[in-house]
DNA sequence: GTCTATATGCCGATAGAC
DNA sequence: GTCTATCGGCATATAGAC
């Protein structure tokens, strides 16, 4: 997060017009995380090696240990360097908006960030089933902190009538756990439907399902 | 699943009274079994090591590889001799039911499932984040029929009037989702909330907001 | 900063005695 | 069936030239 992004911010491109290889367009420690990400998302912090690192981010191995001096360091760096874009959306919330567009409208934050940033989702999901080892303290200070937050705001709504009587905490829960089902458990989905959010008509079946049981439900009317 | 459970079937018993060391009073492959499942399902197919498990069933590493011929070998075996048992629940559903019952009926099912076997949760949950390599056979042969054939239950509901239209694969998916998201994130709900599903107040409340959101909200009243 | 070796250790798997 | 000993390979990490 912190240092990852500046640096050498010499002009950027004197380079080819902005060609497609994205990857190979960004500076070399954005293209490590990049790398990095896309690696540890699919095959976790232990099933990835820093070979496959190396050679999808085209640096040498030895240039990547240069970068980040051991394996659980690049890990964490990538963590860290994604943490507060992930919770960012629910930070928004607050209490001078009006429930039913407030939460439709995070509920499809949550649900384009799963089809847009799949890989993100991934890595938390894999680094939460296995304990958190890495991210227990954010999770038990800066996410608690947030959530508790949060729910003040949305018991706020349900005090003033606007929704009906609902555990804050667990609604918060119930759309992060729909929302991400969709790119964590692709894999299942799309064994199963045959489809995949990058499927607009899919995507657009999948909010409207969502926001009838996550938000309608709970609108007094 | 086919062989693993019989085998000597000499009296399995003679020993102390039903002591409550679990494991050392099964079987040796059953041990082996349960002992991959632990280990497994916290660090992974590529994080867990033979040594581990041999360790913690109370084997000798060269006896773990008489009893099954490579690590992927056995974490095979395991998710196969879970998959009947994971999957069982959703094929109780049947028109004959009230949906009512039927459906608040599973949510408890699944949520005692999460309690009570996180460990099944998590492998499968990893496996299924990873890309199943092994078990998108399964899942798109034997689950994607099992889906269909309960989406139409729950699509007889709805044309017979006894709840709202919905989808039912996201009704399906959303149930999942949800109360699996207790045990597999159950480091975030804890870190978050400082309780668990172990606790019993906390699983009724847990319930009793799940089936608001899941069943209540989609019956016709 | 980047490269070509190479050290070092762990782990899956086997050999072979008992 | 169970053990001890060990092989062989892969992957993290470093040394050291350029």
């Amino acid at each position: 997060m912190k240092e990852s992004a500046s640096k050498t911010d010499h002009k950027s491109s004197l380079d080819d017009p902005v060609k497609p290889r994205q990857r190979n367009a960004l500076k070399k420690r954005d293209r490590i995380l990049s790398a990095a990400l896309d690696v540890f998302s699919v095959y976790g912090l232990h099933g990835a090696s820093m070979d496959q690192i190396a050679a999808v981010a085209d640096v040498s191995k030895a240039n990547l240990f240069y970068y980040s001096k051991s394996k659980e360091h690049l890990y964490l760096s990538v963590l860290e360097s994604l943490l507060d874009d992930w919770l960012e959306p629910l930070t928004l919330f607050s209490i001078e908006q009006e429930p039913a567009q407030a939460l439709r409208h995070y509920v499809r934050t949550k649900l384009e960030i799963a089809r847009d940033h799949p890989a993100e989702s991934r890595l938390f999901c894999m680094e939460i089933v296995q304990g958190a080892p890495l991210l227990n303290k954010t999770l038990s200070t800066s996410l608690r902190n947030l959530v508790k937050d949060k729910s003040t705001v949305i018991q706020h709504w349900i005090d003033s009538g606007k929704i009906r009587s609902i555990s804050p905490m667990h609604l918060i829960f119930s759309i992060w756990a729909t929302t991400q089902h969709y790119s964590d458990f692709s894999a299942q989905v799309e064994a199963v439907t045959g489809k995949t959010l990058a499927d607009k008509e899919f995507f657009n079946t999948t909010l409207a399902n969502l926001e009838r049981l996550l938000v309608d439900s709970i609108l007094t009317n």
